[in-house]
DNA sequence: CTGAAAGCGCTTACAG
DNA sequence: CTGAAAGCGCTTACAG
């Protein structure tokens, strides 16, 4: 039911070598005009495509890429979902397919994670890895086993991982410079989880800016909400029923910070009259909040593209002019900071 | 650098076909026990996976799924994004990885749109499809060719392609009935695009609501905002310049209807005092707008998950149980339309 | 139990 | 120009 090189040939009454020349375009000059147009007709006429599986076996390219999240379903969280995206168009237009693979394992321990997997099925090119969940251990051997890598926002230290960066220790710190420039002092910082470098790096922000402002670091205002909106609310929801005192949030996601207002307008606290709250990455719905939401904004689209082109380099072998491009946040203010002053 | 099957055999001192069916653990009583635990011991010794593409060239299955959107960037939707989880959720447990394709072509036309191209490649075992664009005539002649496909929110006339429906029609009539009944009858209906079968249905319950109220349908009421924000802000800024008079919106997408909300707030008009909104898709984050968005809630990530196991039974060839399953949305009432009787 | 051999649908050096 | 043949790394009937 389906065509191969040899019924193509066959029909042509040419060999399956120059059919393969023909479809590929390649040693045209060792084909007659003839035999070519002959096998184009037919190659139109059956509506023939030639066997990608077939061809991958011999040329060892897959023209996949494999994009890590943790979970599949991280795909709803606009962070990735706008990386992604920068992703494949950048892929799409080279020819590319993109692979959504999980770094979670199975529970069995036997199984590889599915990323794992891709790359030693040979299923991918290369790993473009969003993800904080894959161990540094296997990402470490990867890189070193030569395999195309490409890491976004999140580095190992020590390697010199292709990466895409983002500053997230400025960002923290600019965004809880900003809070202490409106008077506020107690200041929450809601991270995902501080398991991961990423944030990490923003508490060290976080306390940067507190310590130049002389501000004395209160561990019990870090809380952690993993990225998720419920997780988020419930963490801060705690904190109220402490009874601890803060008058400002820096959350680690929009998502979050969305959460954190929800659950303190529950309270009847005011934002930003109360308290202060200013989020990352500034997704698109970000504006339509009440208040709006002040973040940290970051071209997450570009990001997704720089990948790309970092790892369609590294397929390719050329070189990359910078082993590591940094991005860092950009303060974008709207009401859910309020104005300088506006704090008891 | 990578092993085959050949290395394993020869370090384990037996055939090929042996170690295929100790990797496979197919016939393995053909096997000697003895021999068996050898190649397993060689196998962990030297972390071997056996390469895929050269299985699939065999056995003609890939355990790819391709997912079509129209545009990849299209996942930045909330509406994609989470159907796209659920599709993935399963898949991944069932041992099947998820490629994401779009549905547009490109700009040289001898090119196969991608999704096609993937199908027609053999690179899939099976196309889920998202997007209304892929032309009929393509999807039809799938079908007809056996290639293993279910759609998502689409069907086509005449034919009983497998697929995972939303009842639209009943969902803006449901929509547009709650708008009525708040005493509202200049009612907008803020499609995404009428060359879509989805708000064609959608545009029926409209009307039929309408009628059955006995309000005269207004063809000037009918905006299209191909479901971005930027676009259906621009479509309802336009209406309003033309001073055309309404008093409600419902909108095909929860983007469009937070774009009309910030188009309506900008200009100084109430929601939901002078103007009731109501959403569709009830995504995750409408909660948290000013006024609360209403909405027309659907289980999008147990839709995925039906599609998926829909094509997982097409490509194992069991009978599905109902070639066709309908979910229909359901009224989630907040802030955005206000209480009955609000209404001047 | 065991494995040699054919074959999946391509690519490519090689000989003419 | 042209194509026979080997080979990519697997699976699987088939013979012993």
């Amino acid at each position: 039911m389906s065509y191969t090189y040899k019924d193509i040939a066959k029909k042509s009454g040419v060999s399956i070598t120059t059919v393969s020349r023909v479809i590929n375009k390649k040693d045209l000059h060792k084909v007659g005009k003839k035999k070519q147009e002959k096998v184009e007709a037919i190659i139109k006429r059956l509506d023939f495509t030639p066997n990608i599986i077939a061809r991958s076996l011999v040329s060892k390219k897959t023209f996949n890429i494999a994009v890590a999240i943790k979970d599949l379903e991280d795909i709803i969280n606009p962070y990735f979902s706008q990386v992604v995206s920068g992703i494949a168009s950048v892929l799409e237009r080279r020819g590319y397919y993109l692979q959504l693979v999980r770094t979670l394992s199975e529970k069995e321990p036997p199984l590889s994670p599915y990323y794992l997997k891709a790359i030693q099925e040979k299923r991918v090119d290369g790993l473009i890895l969003l993800s904080e969940e894959a161990g540094d251990r296997e990402v470490v051997e990867l890189y070193r086993k030569k395999v195309p890598l490409v890491l976004v926002n999140r580095y190992i230290d020590g390697e010199k991982i292709p990466s895409v960066l983002i500053d997230n220790e400025k960002g923290l710190y600019d965004a809880t410079k900003a809070l202490i420039e409106l008077g506020r002092k107690k200041i929450v910082f809601m991270a995902g989880a501080l398991k991961f470098q990423l944030d990490r790096d923003r508490l060290n922000g976080y306390k940067k800016a507190l310590s130049e402002s002389n501000i004395d670091f209160d561990e019990s205002l870090v809380l952690e909400g993993l990225f998720e909106f419920d997780k988020a609310s419930a963490a801060l929801e705690k904190l109220l029923a402490q009874k601890k005192e803060f008058n400002a949030i820096a959350a680690s996601d929009d998502v979050m910070a969305l959460a954190c207002i929800t659950a303190l307008k529950k309270k009847g606290i005011s934002v930003p009259g109360d308290v202060s709250v200013i989020g990352f990455n500034d997704m698109m719905l970000v504006p339509v909040s009440s208040p709006t939401l002040s973040s940290m904004r970051l071209p997450l689209v570009g990001i997704g593209k720089e990948a790309a082109n970092m790892i369609l380099k590294l397929i390719d072998k050329e070189k990359l002019e910078k082993a590591v491009v940094t991005f860092t946040p950009e303060l974008i203010k709207r009401e859910s900071t309020g104005s300088s002053g506006a704090v008891g």
